[in-house]
DNA sequence: CATGAATGAGCGTTCATTCAT
DNA sequence: TATGAATGAACGCTCATTCAT
């Protein structure tokens, strides 16, 4: 056995996978092209995931893990409101820039979910860990002293629109003056949601 | 000899196509399905359309006709500052629910375009209709006495990320309490973006 | 009516045809391409020639047409025995240089009709008439006092074989050093097989 | 187990092509059809060859093989000049009459060479292969003794001429009176070309 | 784990041809 | 003559998947 072998076989293939989907879209990439991307024959993907169907559940799995990975990280020192509240958003557009094309890939499983049954259980399986995270900076901005207007799913739903919003935009348009300046607006209103006691 | 044909038959096909797509999904829509879907033979498509090709990039134009369809007409007759605010983008979010199918046929659209270059170029059509008829309507308000803090490419790339992300959450969970909280919340943020001169 | 249509219409699209058939290859020439390049609709193929088969039985009739046409007028006017014997191969072999699709084009019927009956009559007619004019020269030249070693049809067989080997080559490689070489040694050697009485 | 399977499937199949190719003529031979003549599932094909061009390029190959088969060995024990120079020509002959359907294939794919550019490539490394050859016997003719009037270029270009010229005569009207006179001829004409240097 | 071989189904596209006007 | 529409049959190729070793 080699010593260690950093990350296992599947999950190198998942990662494939995904940038493979990210080369090609959902609609075109089929199980012979991902194959291909990871170097690895076509039926050691069977092998590993059974099915097609149990592949993008895997891939689907892989996407969430990686879309929040860092996300968590990124949020644990901070203690201040208004740090907490700035902090959140710039974060998880930060995941965007660094990764368009693992969003890309959301993107196209979102759009598929739409129509395909055992997808939508995946994705909003993505959306649920993306409402976790979020609900825990809230709970941890309350806990400084943060007031937040709305409640929490509403706050959570908003934030999401608008990540996705500017997520095709960015995806579309790329780095556009416009769309920082989007960004800008849409953190300050975010910022306004909370008004933190102490300002009072 | 029927008396009035109302729709050309390419344009039966292309809105079949539609409604083809919608059901399967982008991914899953083969010409086969779509020609089913229309109750046509698999080979008119060509006779129409030419090649897939051909046939997509006319379906993304008729998608682009009933996106905007409607849109015109609602705001024509408005006169009042606010009162051409807010029916602006409510305007865009009837259509929406009205027609939830065309706009996950749109979606399928966007995010396929990210991998496929002819597709991107119809997909940015549909933008820029969007991006014209909102301006046309700002130029409007802002004649009626609306005074815009923001410049006219930044308003288009909020309202369009709102919608946006709106809109994929409409798709992915429906009529949720939440949403209609969201969407509350963006319209009255929108309006805020906005003082009409008689505050000052 | 037009004052003189200089060429008839089908002979025009028989033209055009030959031409295609020289673009594509007998093997990838479909009568939709034939049309095309005749910018003719592809029915209008049918209203002319039938069908496929009564085209190709057209075609081939016109290429006989035009492999043999300047030919006999070149060896009209011929009087002295070696001047009728170096004219004729000179003359044919002229018609492949200044023609070399119409030989491409002879060619490909000559490989299509080893397994197309129908084809392999319009070959062999076209062969008749290469040898009825052959024969014909033969014929003058006997008169003129050339002494012929060979029986007609072998002197035929021979000259047809020089003549299509050669062709062969020059389609594959073009002008080469070697080809000339080639055909100065093939004309001398039929020269020779002719011995004018004089010379005796 | 059987015992020994003689040839590869791969192989087989090849063999196979080239009689479908025989049967039904360039045009005419689609990939299911060689299946069939093959008998093997059509997506086998492309599981062998890849898509329908890596096929064409292996029976190229192969037939090119085939085409030669029997010449080397023809001519191994060979000693004499004018022993050499007769056995050459007349071993490439008897392969035509011995398999006439290979050399009809062989004629399709030159034809086709001609408007076919992947093709053309093939058709020249099979005339390279006969000229290859056809040097070597030369080589040891002259060895022998013989002494040629012609460089090698022209001698194998004439040669290949004939050899093509005559092939077309008997593919296209079989083993005719005036075809074995023809044969004769151009035989003697070639001895002639080599004159053994005992006679000087 | 890995590989050679196979398979039912479907893909987008083109073929020659015909019908009705 | 010419055109819009249609059709039965194939085309080359790829899909996800399975079997046997």
């Amino acid at each position: 056995m080699t010593a260690a072998k950093e990350t296992s076989e599947p999950l190198r293939i998942l990662d494939a996978a995904i940038d493979a989907l990210a080369e090609y879209g959902y609609a075109n990439c089929s199980m012979q092209r991902i194959a291909d991307h990871a170097e690895v024959d076509k039926r050691m993907l069977h092998y590993y995931f059974g099915d097609r169907n149990g592949l993008t559940v895997q891939i689907a799995e892989r996407v969430g893990d990686r879309l929040l990975a860092g996300f968590t990280s990124a949020i644990e020192g901070l203690s201040g409101p208004r740090e907490i509240a700035a902090a959140g958003f710039e974060s998880l557009w930060e995941n965007v820039v660094a990764e368009p094309r693992l969003h890309a890939v959301h993107l196209g499983l979102v759009s598929a979910a739409v129509t395909d049954d055992s997808l939508r259980a995946q994705v909003a399986r993505i959306r649920d860990r993306y409402s976790e995270v979020i609900l825990q900076l809230a709970e941890r901005g309350r806990k400084a002293g943060l007031q937040l207007r709305l409640n929490d799913e509403t706050l959570v739903g908003l934030i999401l629109a608008g990540l996705n919003g500017l997520t095709v935009d960015y995806l579309q348009r790329g780095e556009t003056q416009e769309l920082t300046q989007s960004l800008a607006e849409f953190q300050s209103w975010l910022m306004q949601l909370a008004r933190p006691l102490a300002d009072a």
